[in-house]
DNA sequence: CTGAAAGCGCTAACAT
DNA sequence: ATGTTAGCGCTTTCAG
């Protein structure tokens, strides 16, 4: 007795299967109104029998939410966006909201395009996300009518903002470096044009004081590995630990100290930053560094847009997600594995 | 006279500012039926004026397309799926096609959920991603009242399927070698259960015949640091060229070349599988290697779906997209910058 | 060429 | 406790 035909069953089907009316069977399935128990159950154990689904478009049109999201971002490559977009999937779907992916490539039009179709469609909410935080939306994004999550991006003042705590991650790594009994410190990271890059190059000049040096440059494996060889070339004393920007710079980081015949951990300690696992895994040694905890972020951006497109309060301004230290073999002494 | 209040516009506030009727409004809007040259202008124009735009929901409900697909994948990490979704997304939103994004994380209560989901929702078509070409998917894709199309992924028999032809790239790098004067090529490739590695790797055999060998261990670099050190430490005739069947596997090759003096490419000459930038542009010197095309990988599956949801044909069985060859600097000879 | 009316599948008053 | 009915916003016959 399974749906044979090609159509699809409708509620109406249900009612009729049943023997009930078609409110009946309304209120059977969704536990409204005042139901008989046993016919509930008739009703419930019909609708799955005939392979009943309710149609979310018939719905959404009735009660005016689509119990569906938007997710915009202007990530081309996706390694940070991905992680997110399941985080922010995985909480969603439990709650019934099912999440519309636009790749914007950064292309303001594409970007105006995917929007109208996400309004369209009557999304409960939008997600924005970019890669860097200094950067504005491709697209207006203000004065919509229904709310809107910035995630790793800065909206208007006031509007809901996820990040990772740039300061307190660049902090963990320096703290670590510290009780290792580091003292000598470098800090070598990408652009001075991203916020990020100064925001965890300001926490490790706090965190270091006098002496501490920050080395802005880009996020490449070269750059790290250049500026190594620019720090040992010069005379003066060596720095006994280098906390990094990214695990990319790390590595070449890394690589220019094995060229040079330093030590790591031993003579020189090296953190990194985004605990890129295909990147901090293959480090020799393996490279302690910072998580960004992009799920979690992802997940507290779901939660918000779920709540505020019920109308509930989220956490407005910017709010910081911690970021957790990864320990692996770069920094030596509390002798863990990963 | 823009939309000020909070109620989104109807077609019925389009009609009544345009002092026409509702199905004139309709009619004029989308160029269906006879409508006076004039009228039609004058309801676009009052349309645009105060921001109409038609409710997804509610032509999806009549016409029974949503013109939305849904994107199930389980891959966690994102490195082949994000490229191919961007790819997805990209040629649909031209024809007014959304994405929703599903990522199932391999569980298959998750994707079960998901795929409710989509079904409820009323979704055109579903493409499937997988990491692996020998996976199963985590749930019964076939008898779905949907077009279903497979991309890394195998589905049930002439089932609509894209994936890399790993055979021609494979092909392609050994006779890049060969063109290039090697004639000692070994192959250092991942597992022997990835469908991929055995057909790169019998591609490979095919091409190089006689002494020819392919070493099987896993996705990383220290494997193909590992493998190297051992043909290097056994007697015998060295290879002047290693076809890799990763990046990533090339990457532990190259370093553990240099580890041993080896000169790359004078010596040997290296080329990898994947084009994975953050990789491949790193290496010392920057690695020739494959490209598997996932965007356009992604275009076609999108294209294929879209013609399936239409009741056209979309090329059926498995439709394997021609890899490309990447030249950098690890193969020498014909200078050429990337 | 334009308008009135039916109805997509569902929910929520309101009757019964 | 259950059934009847009126729409949600839109497209689409079918009359005028």
């Amino acid at each position: 007795m399974k749906n044979t035909g090609d159509r699809r069953r409708t509620i109406y089907d249900v009612a009729k299967a049943a023997g009930v009316s078609i409110s009946t069977a309304s209120n059977a399935l969704n536990g409204t109104g005042r139901t008989n128990a046993e016919t509930r159950e008739r009703v419930r154990r019909v609708a799955e029998e005939i392979g009943f689904r309710p149609n979310a478009l018939a719905r959404g049109l009735l009660s005016k939410r689509s119990h569906a999201i938007g997710m915009l971002t202007n990530d081309t490559y996706g390694r940070l966006t991905l992680p997110m977009a399941a985080g922010v999937s995985e909480v969603l779907v439990d709650h019934g909201v099912s999440v519309f992916l636009c790749a914007t490539n950064n292309d303001p039009r594409l970007a105006q395009l995917h929007l109208e179709a996400l309004l369209d469609r009557q999304v409960d909410g939008i997600i924005f996300t970019a890669t860097r935080l200094d950067l504005t939306p491709p697209v207006q994004l203000s004065r919509l009518p229904i709310p809107v999550v910035y995630v790793f991006a800065e909206g208007p003042a006031d509007s809901v903002t996820f990040f990772p705590d740039d300061e307190q991650g660049a902090r963990l790594a320096v703290d670590h470096l510290k009780e290792l009994g580091r003292s000598r410190i470098l800090h070598i990271t990408g652009p001075r044009d991203y916020l990020a890059a100064r925001i965890r190059a300001q926490s490790y000049l706090d965190a270091c004081g006098d002496g501490a040096e920050a080395m802005f440059g880009d996020w490449s494996e070269e750059w790290g590995h250049e500026a190594v060889q620019t720090v040992f070339a010069r005379p003066g004393a060596k720095p006994d630990a280098i906390f990094c920007g990214s695990d990319e710079i790390a590595r070449g980081v890394i690589d220019a100290l094995r060229d040079l015949d330093v030590e790591i951990p031993t003579d020189v300690a090296v953190v990194g930053f985004d605990n890129w696992e295909v990147v901090a895994r293959q480090t020799r040694p393996p490279l302690t560094t910072i998580d960004m905890e992009l799920k979690e972020l992802g997940h507290r951006a779901g939660l918000a847009i779920l709540s505020l497109s019920k109308g509930e309060p989220a956490p407005a301004g910017i709010t910081r997600l911690p970021c957790r230290l990864v320990v692996r073999q770069s920094c030596g002494s509390p002798l863990q594995s990963d």
